[in-house]
DNA sequence: CAGCTTATTGTACGATCGTACAAGTAGGCA
DNA sequence: TGCCTACTTGTACGATCGTACAATAAGCTG
C-alpha cells in the first residue's frame, strides 16, 4: 500500500542488450588466461530472479539485488530502469518455456486421438514447468512464477495478466474439445484447482519440513502422481 | 529482506482484552439512545485482518491499519505491540474454526464406516473453511490464511507452523486409516495438492476476471465440485 | 476531592526504501 | 590525438517504514 509520487521516467536511452540491439560485444579485450568477465547485466538479472523467487517481489530491495550481484545500486537502474520493469524483464527472458506450453496445448486441439486426451493436455500444460523446475537454471524461475501468481500487489498481477492469460485461454479452449458438455465455469474452477496444485508442487517449502527431507520434487514418480491427481480431478468434475 | 536492530520489547503491561482477563467492561456509561461506542481494539483488529488479507502482511503498514480503523498510529502498538504480534493475535481470535476442523477429522479416525470415508475426511477438512469464507465476517480471514500460507516471509511462516502443523498431522493420521497401504510421502504430496486447490478456491482473484464475474465461490454446487476434484485426486494417487 | 489504572495522542528517531543525477572511466573510431 | 558512446560509480533526495516515548485525557475506586 504505497503511494509514490515521483517525476515520470526521463531516462534518455537504456541499453537493450536483450534481443534486437547489437549483441553487446564490448569488453572483447581480456588478458590471456583470464576467464571472460561475466556480463554484469546478466548478473543483476539472475540475482533479481533468485531473490524475488525466494522472498517475493516486495520483500526484496534493489539494494539487495545489487549487493548479491556485486554491483553498485545505480547500475540496476541503469540497465533495467524502475523495479517493476526489472521484474518484467525476467519474465520476458523466460518466455520460451511459456510459449512451449501454449503451442503444445494448442497442438493437441487439432489432432485429437479422442483417447486419453485429457492426460495429454495436463502433461502438455504441466510438464514444461516441471522440467524447468528440475533444471539447475530454472528452479528459481518456476518458484518466482508461483510467488508472482500469489502476490496480490499491482506489479505482480500485471505480470500474470500479461504473460499467463494467453496460457489460460489456450488451456480452456483445448479442454473444451475434451469436455464439450462441461459448462465453462466448471472448467474454470477445475483449472484453478489444477493451478493451485501445480504451484504447490513447485513452490511449497513446507513439504520438505513435514517429510523431514524425504519428499523431493525432482523424482519423476512424483510428477506422474501429480498428473494422476489432476487428471482424476478433472474427470470427476467434468465427466 | 530487512535487518532490524532495535531495542528489545520493554513495554510494561499490555491490555489483554481477549480471553482470560476481565471481560473489558469499561465504557459502560453511555448516554441513552447513543449506540454503544465500538471497541477501538476490535476496530484495529478487524482493519488489520482486512488489509492483511487483501494486500499481504508485508505490504500493509501499521499506519494503513490505524488509518482504516480511524485511530492514531500509536494505539496499534499500545494494544498489540509489534507488528508480528498483531498478526498472531488475528489468528488466535480465529482458532475456533481451526479446532473444529481438527476435531472433526480426528473424530472420523475412530468411527470408521469404511465406506466413503475419504470423502468425509475431505469434507471435514474443507467444509469449515468454505463455510467461514461464505460468512460475512470470515471471508477476509480465509483470504488471510491463504496469503499467509503463500507468504515466504519469516513472520508468516512462523504463523503457519504454529497454527496449521497440528491440522496437517491430524489430516495425515486420519488419512492413513483410509489408505493404510499408501506410502507416507505420497499422502503428503496429495495433501499439498489439496491445500493448493483449497487456497485457490478461497483466495484467487483471477477467476472473477476470467469468468467475467459469473463464477462465484458462494455457490454450494461449487463446493461439491471441489470435493469431487480433491477426492478423486486422492483416490487416483493412493488407491 | 485525590489517587491509580487504563486509554489516547502527537511526535520523533533511526532505518530503509526507490530513484534520480552528476561525475567519472574506458574502449572504439575518426 | 580527441571525440563519442557505453559503462560505472558515489551520493543524495524525498518518502515511508516500525517503534518507542512522554504527555495528556478519561474513568474507576477510595
Amino acid at each position: 500500500m504505497e503511494t509514490k509520487t515521483r517525476k515520470a521516467a526521463t531516462r534518455a536511452v537504456r541499453p537493450e542488450a536483450g534481443g534486437e540491439a547489437p549483441p553487446r560485444a564490448r569488453r572483447s579485450k581480456l588478458a590471456p588466461g583470464e576467464a571472460s568477465r561475466p556480463d554484469r547485466r546478466q548478473d543483476i538479472l539472475e540475482s533479481a530472479e533468485a531473490l524475488f523467487a525466494e522472498w517475493g517481489y516486495a520483500a526484496v530491495s534493489v539494494r539487495d539485488i545489487a549487493a548479491r550481484a556485486g554491483v553498485p545500486v545505480a547500475l540496476v537502474g541503469y540497465y533495467f530502469g524502475r523495479k517493476p520493469e526489472l521484474l518484467a524483464t525476467i519474465f520476458e527472458h523466460r518466455q520460451a518455456n511459456l510459449e512451449e506450453r501454449i503451442s503444445r496445448i494448442r497442438a493437441l486441439a487439432v489432432a485429437r486421438p479422442e483417447d486419453a486426451q485429457l492426460e495429454q493436455i495436463v502433461r502438455a500444460w504441466a510438464e514444461p514447468v516441471v522440467r524447468l523446475h528440475a533444471s539447475s537454471s530454472g528452479t528459481s524461475f518456476s518458484l518466482l512464477v508461483a510467488r508472482t501468481a500469489w502476490d496480490p500487489g499491482p506489479e505482480a498481477t500485471a505480470i500474470i495478466e500479461r504473460f499467463y492469460d494467453p496460457l489460460v485461454a489456450a488451456f480452456l479452449e483445448t479442454l473444451r474439445t475434451a469436455f464439450p458438455d462441461c459448462p465453462h465455469e466448471r472448467l474454470l474452477w477445475a483449472y484453478e484447482y489444477a493451478v493451485g496444485a501445480l504451484l504447490m508442487y513447485v513452490a511449497d517449502k513446507r513439504i520438505e519440513r513435514l517429510s523431514e527431507g524425504r519428499a523431493t520434487a525432482g523424482d519423476p514418480a512424483v510428477f506422474e502422481d501429480f498428473v494422476r491427481f489432476v487428471t482424476a480431478g478433472f474427470t470427476a468434475m467434468c465427466r
